[in-house]
DNA sequence: GCCAACGTTGGC
DNA sequence: GCCAACGTTGGC
């Protein structure tokens, strides 16, 4: 069992947007990196969802992975913002992976929360701001879940 | 809306 | 393979 976090701009994609349709498609991520992550998933893994761009930014809930990483479909689709003409169906350059809702957090754990938090201060969204998809362990995960809780 | 951080592209 | 130019992310 493995940890993770991914972002979504809650404009874009929100926890209640999850809550609402159960599970979704985590599309269009264009970062080799995230991508990269994304293909380390297993099923069952834990991720924590955090809100981008938002005011605050913060971790608003947990989602589950429902299905492990195969190639989005965006990538070949000419009119999709996603679009990659690099890509072939031989060897797709992009994946994605199914999660669905588990929990929306009583309150939200916001980010400078977590940078003020012992045990909180090594993860990668502290350290590497920018990746959208990245490795949490079991430890922060366990401390962000409890702060959760309100 | 600004801009620092940082990932990607492409010329050489 | 280096690195300057460029584009994007995301906190503020």
């Amino acid at each position: 069992m493995n940890y993770w976090l991914m972002k979504s701009e809650p404009d874009v994609y929100s926890i209640d947007d999850l809550a609402r349709d159960g599970s979704t498609h985590w599309e269009g991520v264009r970062n080799y990196s995230a991508r990269n992550n994304m293909r380390k998933m297993e099923l069952g893994d834990l991720v924590l969802f955090y809100h981008s761009n938002a005011k605050p930014p913060g971790v608003a809930g947990i989602a589950r992975v429902v299905k492990t990483a195969y190639p989005d479909p965006h990538q070949w689709d000419r009119n999709s913002k996603y679009h990659d003409p690099k890509s072939t169906k031989d060897d797709p350059r992009w994946s994605m992976v199914d999660v669905e809702f588990v929990e929306q957090f009583a309150e939200l754990v916001p980010l400078d929360r977590i940078k003020a938090t012992m045990g909180l201060e090594n993860m990668v969204l502290v350290k590497r701001s920018r990746l959208s998809v990245q490795p949490v362990t079991p430890q922060e995960f366990a401390i962000v879940k409890r702060l959760g809780k309100g």
